[in-house]
DNA sequence: AGGGGGCTTTGATCTGGATCAAATCGCCAT
DNA sequence: ATGGCGATTTGATCCAGATCAAAGCCCCCT
């Protein structure tokens, strides 16, 4: 069924590219077959054993990265060890700060992870000869910024209970880029993560998953599985 | 002193535009003489009081607007009422949110205050037209996701005490445009606004701004007005 | 000048979540 | 299997900040 050469859009592009997670995503999705051919040949993947660092708080990366799978958390630390996660991103999702060079936050992956890293100078050139790859990565930031704000309202005017609830609503959202929502799923984060998320600490964390278990609203296999039974209980606790 | 005609940049700028706030702003500083001509002939200046609402939220609206002075609050609001305010801008700052017609925080003006509003569908097509309007919005867009993360932090990990100077400091750094950091100012938000940016209660925020007051670090004047004797001391209780 | 209403401060008490302290569980290496 | 170690849960107690209550203050209006 195949059409023989030109007419398939697939057609000169990279080999390493035609499968690839992020194909389609907020970076390689703009650009075109020669773009994306340039872009692959400086191009590396990486596989991130859970913790590893793609970022580290105040340096200065020369490389940006798209996540192909795992789950990545962007950290902040104050000097005395204090720490706030102020972000979770998934596949194919864009990671890197255009415009600043030195980081005001950690990347660090959540999950065991595999990413697709390339020099900042290259796409810095891309996206100012690109516009729809300015829009592209312009749409992330604004996506990233309504998550971020919706957060903040979690940390400051919900309680532990709702909190945990807001947790994990938002990982049955995201875990699998193929379904918009799954009742069961394995927590990308341990509980210290959560913890650091949602500016509590283990122990409430803890105390409020037992609570949600024994009010039958979800089961917890093997501390990380997760099977949601009442989501609409779920989402009704968040209240909006 | 003035040459004659071509040579000035400001030679077939609106007069309006001339001598506007905003006018080297994210949105006008990245537009032609003609774009700013267009712009300008469908903008309305609007004088705005204090507690008047520029965008609702959950509502769609079709407009922009830039702000020419004051201060605008972005707040979040749940179904019980608890409120959170998730961002605050000051002039010539852009408020809107491109690509999404639905809006979901309401834009308010903390003081009196004045913005100049255009139609959504003109900006619209002028940024998919101008590349250097969407990388001038992308780069708010991108200073506005670190802002918000920063103020997870505070929201998420620091203590009252902690929180209110950060409070503090913010608007000494960003009171008065000209200035970097100004040890004088007024308060743009009573209590009541700035619990609801701290997380806090009204009575917790009182009680944290005495006992700065008696520790000498400030002096309040008339509720609003701050003088900032300690900035060093202020800045250290932030740690980072 | 007087009086009223909405902020703001201050005081007393309560409580949700933190902290301190043990178990218990799960998983890996031997 | 067995031991050991980090992660998680559970329990006891504490405390920062919330809640409830009452002045005080400021400013505007008549």
């Amino acid at each position: 069924m195949d059409v023989a050469r030109s007419g398939v859009p697939e057609a000169g592009i990279p080999v390493a590219c035609r499968s690839c997670e992020a194909r389609h995503g907020v970076v390689c999705g703009a650009l075109s077959g020669r773009q994306l051919k340039e872009l692959n040949r400086y191009s590396l993947r990486r596989k991130m054993d859970a913790g590893g660092e793609i970022i580290a708080q105040g340096s200065e990366s020369s490389f940006y990265s798209n996540i192909m799978c795992g789950v990545v958390k962007l950290c902040k630390v104050m000097p005395d060890g204090r720490e706030q996660i102020v972000g979770l991103q998934f596949a194919p999702d864009f990671v890197g700060r255009p415009f600043v060079r030195e980081s005001t936050l950690s990347a660090e992956a959540a999950t065991d992870a595999e990413i697709c890293v390339f020099p900042r100078n290259l796409l810095d050139r891309m996206i100012s000869e690109t516009p729809e790859l300015q829009r592209s990565l312009h749409g992330q930031a604004l996506r990233e910024l309504d998550a971020a704000r919706e957060w903040m309202l979690t940390l400051g005017r919900r309680t532990a209970q709702e909190k945990v609830a807001s947790l994990l609503h938002l990982i049955a959202t995201h875990a699998e880029p193929q379904t918009p929502t799954s009742t069961a799923f394995d927590l990308p984060l341990s509980r210290a993560e959560i913890a650091d998320f949602l500016g509590l600490t283990i122990e409430t964390v803890s105390r409020q998953m037992t609570k949600l278990r024994k009010r039958g609203v979800i089961r917890i296999e093997n501390n990380r599985h997760i099977v949601v039974h009442d989501m609409d209980e779920l989402e009704r606790m968040i209240s909006a």
